[in-house]
DNA sequence: TGTAGCATGTAAGCCGTTACATGATTGA
DNA sequence: TCAATCATGTAACGGCTTACATGCTACA
């Protein structure tokens, strides 16, 4: 089982820092506070968008290894000031050479509805049908927000790789709702007994 | 943005150590060892495999708080011992109020492959061509081996849940195939113009 | 003879989170 | 006037990983 867990890259750098680094490419320069808003609208629909906090060590911590710029200029707010980042030749430099040295690791999925859903025969049909009913709904939720971005860029040439992203986004959901309303069907066929499963239940998987 | 990231139960007991004292609910009686293989063979398809350490500092913990049970036995190996771990009346019941008590969190992706090509235009598109066909290799992989979980126990009225979400593996995969094919012929079209973008790419969302 | 599998743990450390601390501006 | 937004960080903590430590049995 050598599913090579992100390895720390020879620059001591993890995915997320090169993820935000990859971000300042599609900005001048920025805040801290303003990339942790673009990560909200980009990173978090397939990646995961870090805690402001983390975007602030993170950013330090590509400051310290040159693969950053920042210099900092008075407000908005009279006596504060803010740093805006900026990516260093250095800096793309080092992304590109990620990219194309080391490896994609398989994605890693942490799916609490198909867990929960794993263990329905503890809770019965009716809460299981309503633990993808909400799921669905949720779903359709993040469906409308990734097709507003979407919309926004899809015709931006230069935003043709991001583009490509919010689709198999879109397909994604859309083959998960897909999913969870076939899922939800057969368990409504089955609401007659309600938790059935008072014995302990069999193996799982065969020897 | 109050998307509960998996708060800790009232237990003090993370999603993990559910998952894994769900587990015990298809054996009998299993070692540390023994349940990391099941979790192996399930829990990693929908929420991920923790490290063999983990698995047993998680069982110190429910043994602690008396849902699990433990007992030693002698061998397989002269001197050793194996502590044979069992869930109790208590844990199931714990187990049970955790799946209908808690809301279940919307899933989180870290998908490094759509991280990767969302940067695509640095290394162009032939290299996020070979990536994605490198992914599409290993889902082929992962489908088969989804399958032959799928296909030891579909036939088990026991493991009707446990089916359920060996199909969802399985469609997902098989979306994902799709996309990545399509997206990688969409790729080929472009394949002309190596690395095209030299110069500072635009906003990828809109103001 | 050596390596893979069975089996159990401890220790160190990083990644990422929540909570805390601070303070100005804008708009309801 | 009160809340939201802009803006920057520090501190504490938990989850999970890797590395380390140990040793037997079966098999090639």
């Amino acid at each position: 089982m050598d599913d090579l867990e992100s390895e720390p890259s020879p620059d001591g750098l993890r995915t997320t820092a090169y993820a935000l680094l990859g971000l300042l490419l599609f900005r001048e320069e920025t805040s801290g506070y303003e990339l942790k808003q673009l990560a909200d609208r980009t990173l978090r629909f397939f990646w995961f968008s870090p805690a402001m906090s983390q975007v602030y060590s993170e950013l330090q911590r590509l400051l310290e290894a040159g693969l950053v710029s920042a210099r900092r200029v008075p407000g908005p707010g009279r006596g504060r000031t803010t740093r805006l980042f900026r990516i260093t030749p250095l800096g793309r430099a080092r992304l590109v050479r990620w990219l194309e040295a080391s490896e994609a690791e398989f994605p890693i999925l942490k799916h609490s509805v198909a867990l929960r859903l794993f263990f329905g025969h503890l809770t019965g049909a009716p809460h299981a049908r309503e633990l993808l009913q909400g799921y669905a709904e949720r779903l359709r939720e993040r469906i409308s927000e990734l097709e507003a971005i979407r919309a926004a860029i899809r015709d931006d040439p230069e935003l043709g790789y991001p583009a490509m992203v919010a689709e198999w986004g879109l397909r994604y959901y859309e083959a998960e709702s897909a999913i969870v309303r076939d899922l939800a069907r057969r368990l409504a066929g089955d609401t007659a007994h309600e938790v059935p499963s008072t014995s302990q239940a069999a193996d799982p998987s065969p020897e």
